[in-house]
RNA sequence: GACCUCGUAGCUCAGCUGGAUAGAGCAACUGCCUUCUAAGCAGUAGGUCAUAGGUUCGAAUCCUAUCGGGGUCGCCA
């Protein structure tokens, strides 16, 4: 049981047998802050008009009578409206016997599916994937703690024309070149061709385009050029910066979609959908180089999956689901044979579901794949942990899947997370300034060992123990980096601090975690519980903030954020730092004390290493 | 233009459904290794919580407006 349950129950009845019957009565009670005295505190201005007299006379009245309960409350101070109370050595001593950083159950039982990383076969992972995949895995593992049965899930992108424009361009500037021959990983490769193919498309078209703004472009096709006609004229009349490049936009789209190379990449694409074998073949070869370059970096990353979606299997899904929105009135038809959807009423807008000439677009196929996924486990909720470019989009899907009287609507989640912003502004791949996830892992793998080395921790280590060391250390620092702020907000990524050992850091945890286990390696607990001792404040403190974990655990799987684990882990690692500074361990004379402080050492460190393990953090036991 | 979102110390971030004198870390400056790992601890300095109103015993937190950053409004995914 949680300390401040104990508590808020006593204070209910002391409140009801001084004041009587209070409606809707709720007790809320607070850490005190450090600056007073006492370990809660109750605001009594709630109260003030059931007891009628000043908030300062109230505070006297609840804490009298609560501090008569001696085994529980210890002593009292008023200031102003506020009732600080002193927890007894007693009840912390008996909290910490029982405490366990175990698991809650608050979900227990309850199926459900995470889909996170979700990356496209063209390109290898970076940065933002980077924040998705430990926001998903973490997000994970935290519901689990909290009894939940999990599904991680990666649906893949594995289709469409990004894939074909790798495809086509290693076709024929290739010269069959593989992963092997060319010593690179696969995703890396395929990358590179899709590079190649954007550069081929900018040196066949740039003289085009730049003709094209000027109204001197035309081609073969009539409806192409009746539309180009018209985006001229539009150029010609718009004024505003941004209206002008967006049309110019539409123009360069215009003329790219035109030239041979696209034009041969879109007829790649449609003999992909007529399951034309060569192509497929081609196909299969360079997603099999993609994903074995995807399960490094994930291996290398600490993350996993239990279920892979591929959109090739899924992108026709949806349809059925479309035919039978068009039989009870959800959707609509518009003449071109489009099919629509009307949520003004939810003051949004009208939304395609299906094209005209009856194929799917991105939400006709997450339709079909929210199906899928509660058949094939019966889910109660589905969590997608996807950037929030995208709350719009799943808004909309979700919206659509309550019109459709789906009952699994309810239990549809987007997890959005902000975008990562570099020092130098925006990651923009144009423009190279991506932040590639290998190169990232690397690197901070090179530095953790030096400064490793630097520090003459290495002496007596084992090659793979240094290994190992360097390998989680790094990943320590920037898994704690970056699930350390809110996932909803837009973040910072900054090379050298995410690097950075000192602090507010995993490593900082870490640390602690390996000064304990040294402890532990002289010395174990014997029992496995402590009575009988004088508590001092710093011990207190310690397990004060111990009793706080099983609320954290339960906050960041409500609120679908691991960021409130991080700040607690790092709470429990300075309130620990701050008593092995203070008070000597090992060499407390008095036995019981040391009895009880190896215990609440060996609490710690198993708490530590929980909430770490629930980042995605694996702690050393050397450092 | 419409909608969503953010704005807290020089920098990066906490601050839960309203509570006391707004907290950490980094950077700067002071101390502490003959004592369980100094990747640590203790301390100094740094704030008009974007601005203006409102709600009330009480507002960084809730409401409104304004300013500023970002996003979305594709028959791309």
């Amino acid at each position: 049981m949680n300390i401040e349950t104990i508590l808020v129950k006593e204070i209910s009845q002391t409140l009801q047998q001084l004041y009587g019957e209070i409606p809707g009565m709720k007790v809320s009670l607070e850490k005190t802050k450090s600056t007073f005295e006492g370990d809660f505190t109750l605001v009594v201005f709630p109260y003030v008009r059931y007891s009628k007299v000043s908030p300062e006379e109230t505070a006297k009245q609840i804490g009298e009578v609560l501090c008569e309960i001696t085994e529980i409350f210890s002593s009292y101070n008023v200031i102003k409206g506020f009732l600080n109370l002193g927890i007894s050595n007693n009840l912390w001593l008996s909290y910490f016997n029982q405490f366990d950083a175990n698991s809650t159950n608050f979900l227990k039982g309850q199926k459900i599916m995470i889909e996170y990383s979700s990356p496209n076969t063209n390109k290898p992972l970076h940065l933002g994937h980077i924040r998705n995949n430990l926001l998903g895995y973490s997000l994970s593992q935290i519901m689990r703690a909290n009894g939940a049965d999990v599904t991680m899930a990666n649906l893949i992108n594995d289709r469409g024309i990004h894939i074909c424009k790798s495809m086509l361009a290693w076709q024929r500037f290739g010269n069959g070149e593989t992963p092997e021959s060319a010593n690179i990983k696969g995703d890396h490769l395929v990358g590179e061709y899709y590079v190649v193919f954007e550069n081929q498309l900018v040196n066949a078209t740039s003289d085009d385009i730049e003709l094209a703004y000027e109204g001197k472009w035309h081609t073969a096709d009539n409806a192409t050029n009746e539309r180009y006609q018209e985006l001229v004229k539009r150029l010609s009349e718009a004024e505003e910066d941004k209206q002008i490049a967006k049309i110019k936009g539409l123009i360069k789209d215009l003329v790219r979609n035109q030239s041979e190379l696209m034009q041969a990449c879109q007829e790649m694409l449609r003999k992909w959908e007529a399951g034309d074998e060569e192509v497929l073949k081609l196909w299969n070869t360079m997603n099999s180089w993609v994903y074995e370059g995807f399960d490094s970096t994930y291996k290398n990353l600490g993350v996993s999956f239990d279920k892979f979606y591929y959109e090739s299997n899924t992108y026709s899904l949806g349809k059925d689901i479309v035919q039978e929105g068009l039989e009870n009135g959800v959707f609509f038809k518009r003449s071109d044979n489009s099919v629509w959807i009307d949520l003004s009423d939810e003051g949004l807008d009208e939304k395609l579901v299906q094209r005209g000439d009856g194929t799917s677009v991105y939400i006709t196929q997450d339709m079909g794949t929210a199906e899928l996924k509660y058949q094939d486990f019966n889910i109660a909720r589905s969590i997608y942990v996807v950037g929030n470019e995208q709350d719009y989009h799943f808004k909309v899907l979700f919206l659509i899947m309550k019109k459709l009287g789906r009952p699994y609507a309810k239990g549809m989640y987007h997890a959005s997370y902000g975008m990562v912003d570099l020092p130098s502004g925006k990651m923009k791949s144009r423009e190279g300034t991506v932040v590639d996830a290998d190169d990232l892992l690397n690197e901070m793998y090179n530095t953790s060992k030096s400064k490793t080395e630097e520090l003459g921790k290495t002496q007596g280590m084992e090659d793979s123990e240094l290994d190992i060391l360097c390998r989680r250390l790094s990943l320590a620092a920037l898994k704690f980096f970056i699930l350390k702020v809110d996932a909803k907000k837009r973040m910072l990524f900054n090379p050298e601090e995410s690097i950075d050992f000192h602090g507010d850091t995993g490593p900082f945890a870490m640390y602690t975690y390996t000064r304990i286990k040294s402890i532990l390696r002289q010395e174990r607990p014997k029992n496995n519980k402590s009575d009988n001792i004088e508590l001092n404040a710093t011990e207190v403190e310690v397990i004060k903030t111990l009793s706080e974990y099983s609320q954290v655990l339960k906050n960041a799987a409500e609120e679908y954020n691991p960021s409130g684990l991080c700040q607690y882990t790092l709470d429990l690692a300075k309130s620990f730092n701050r008593l092995y500074n203070e008070l000597s361990i090992l060499k407390e004379a008095d036995s019981s004390k040391k009895e009880f402080r190896l215990l609440l050492a060996q609490k710690t460190a198993n708490t530590l290493s929980h909430s770490m393990g629930l980042l995605g953090i694996e702690m050393v036991e050397r450092m």
